[in-house]
RNA sequence: GGUCCCAUCGUCUAGUCUGGCCCAGGACGGCACCCUCUCAAGGUGCAGACACGGGUUCGAAUCCCGUUGGGACCA
């Protein structure tokens, strides 16, 4: 095989949809998986919807997930030239002609074929006009082959016939001297050196029209895979209808980057029954005929159940420093760090079972990063009765000179309070959780207090009793 | 409308190329039980699919044809 040469070639018209991440992320581990190079591409010739900020924000994405490119990011405006040439030798070799037929009665004659029930390709008015130079505004059209069949064998789904009678006279350049994506994405693949192209199966039907390009170009075609679509619960396209589609967004909802791609990498590929896999794994497994030709609908369930795993089993500290922007973000700073024994990283251990994203992961992780606690209210009115709170004075008192400060030392003091009282650890767990989280859940009582050290555990169980206590 | 693609549990999939090991396996989700100081997590178990109809064959989820259904593209 060349040096494979793949390349990720998004518009930049929106963000960076899961979709074309799963894309980005097929053309990486492939390239990736075989030596060979990643490109990016930024198909912005229409130059009506491509924006400056939806470049960034695809880039941005990519970086995001991991996506490292090896070239790139071109820009196809800034070879607007290069694509006026080549159609020109085209035109030169006879391969293209002019075409004065307007936009407007083009429309009008394809309503019509519609309506009578034919075909609605190009009638070929302009095809044997043999027009010069034409003073009028003219397009400059594809000769594309008539007769005989154009034969893609696609990566994925084997061998598509066409019969090249169904084919269109592709506009190469538009009135305005524009390129086409037609003809801009074959000379960027040819002069690239792209060796796959690795796409959605939208793109299926552009196939059999491209082809016959690349050979009036004088350039060997690449091979082409086609990945099959990611559709919605409806069944539909993946778009903003279905809700967070992109993958910023994900992002931001607390999702692991690893863990998008993993999931992603299940959508359309498999190796055997595995469903976890770092990328150095993915890499050493992937391969292209091991990827469904169905469509995949997207499960943000199974989404979220992989998000958990990987918080889970990762690295404390590097989960501490994904954790970190979204507890600054709710307030971290603002009555000043309070930091437990160990930092940030501390509290991960308590958490991580039970969080499915980052998210909960920072609004859990409060308690032991703030003062004072936010009490919830409703429950305090039900848990921190009078005779309670006799009990948890008691107890405060007790634990005082527990030294260590650990489950070891305070148990004993716990139960031997508990048999006085006549109380039930599930009588007293949630008054006392209540008092010191303010939270009617919280990660194991007496993890609770060596995260919190003596001082603040029995503050907080001060400041509880503080409170107007209800009667009963 | 034309062209093309696709079809295994609700969802992601294994099995399809190289028919028998599949009265179809795993995972998510669901349900039940266990564990338990809360919430989770964890453990155990249960329900749940070869779209349909014809062929080919001793034998088909697997091969062929058709139907149906879904999707994409063409403006």
């Amino acid at each position: 095989m060349r040096d494979v040469r793949v390349r990720f070639a998004p518009s930049p018209t929106g963000a960076l949809h899961l979709g074309g991440l799963r894309t980005a992320l097929f053309n990486w581990l492939f390239a990736r998986r075989h030596g060979g190079t990643f490109i990016v591409r930024i198909e912005d010739t229409d130059r009506a919807r491509s924006t400056d900020e939806a470049l960034d924000a695809i880039v941005e994405g990519l970086r995001w997930a991991g996506l490292e490119w090896d070239e790139g990011p071109y820009r196809q405006t800034e070879r607007l030239e290069l694509y006026r040439r080549k159609a020109g030798e085209l035109l030169d070799q006879g391969r293209a002609y002019w075409c004065v037929c307007a936009p407007d009665e083009l429309e009008a004659r394809r309503k019509a074929a519609l309506a009578k029930g034919e075909s609605v390709k190009y009638d070929g008015r302009c095809r044997t006009r043999g027009l010069t130079a034409p003073a009028e505004p003219a397009a400059l059209r594809f000769r594309a082959p008539h007769t005989g069949r154009t034969v893609v064998e696609d990566l994925i789904k084997g061998t598509i016939e066409f019969d090249n009678a169904v084919l269109d006279d592709l506009i190469l350049l538009r009135s305005n001297g524009d390129p086409t994506y037609h003809l801009s994405v074959v000379i960027d693949d040819a002069l690239m050196g792209i060796t796959h192209v690795i796409r959605g199966d939208d793109h299926v039907n552009n196939t059999p029209r491209q082809l016959p390009l690349f050979d009036a170009l004088g350039y060997p075609a690449p091979r082409f895979a086609h990945l099959p679509m990611i559709l919605g619960a409806d069944k539909t396209r993946l778009s903003k209808r279905h809700g967070a589609a992109s993958v910023l967004a994900y992002r931001d909802m607390g999702y692991m980057p690893d863990a998008l791609v993993n999931y992603l990498v299940r959508l359309g590929w498999s190796h055997g029954d595995q469903e976890m896999f770092s990328i150095p794994d993915m890499i050493e497994k992937f391969s292209l005929d091991r990827v469904q030709a169905a469509a995949a609908v997207f499960d943000p369930d199974k989404l979220q159940w992989l998000n958990a795993e990987y918080l889970k089993r990762g690295d404390p500290a590097h989960l501490a420093a994904r954790l970190r922007p979204f507890v600054e973000q709710r307030g971290y700073d603002r009555h000043g760090p309070v930091q437990p024994q160990g930092g940030l990283e501390a509290v991960i251990p308590h958490l991580r079972a039970r969080a499915k994203t980052l998210v909960e992961m920072a609004d859990w992780a409060m308690p032991y990063l703030t003062e004072p606690v936010a009490m919830d209210d409703a429950a305090a009115a039900t848990l921190l009765t009078p005779a309670m709170a006799s009990s948890l004075k008691k107890f405060a008192d007790r634990v005082k000179t527990a030294d260590p400060f650990s489950q070891e030392t305070i148990a004993p003091v716990l139960r031997a309070l508990l048999e006085e009282d006549g109380l039930t650890m599930g009588a007293f767990a949630q008054p006392l959780r209540l008092a010191l989280t303010g939270k009617t859940f919280s990660p194991g009582i007496y993890d609770v207090m060596a995260l919190l050290g003596r001082e603040r555990t029995l503050g907080r169980i001060a400041h509880a009793l503080r409170r107007p206590v209800t009667p009963g």
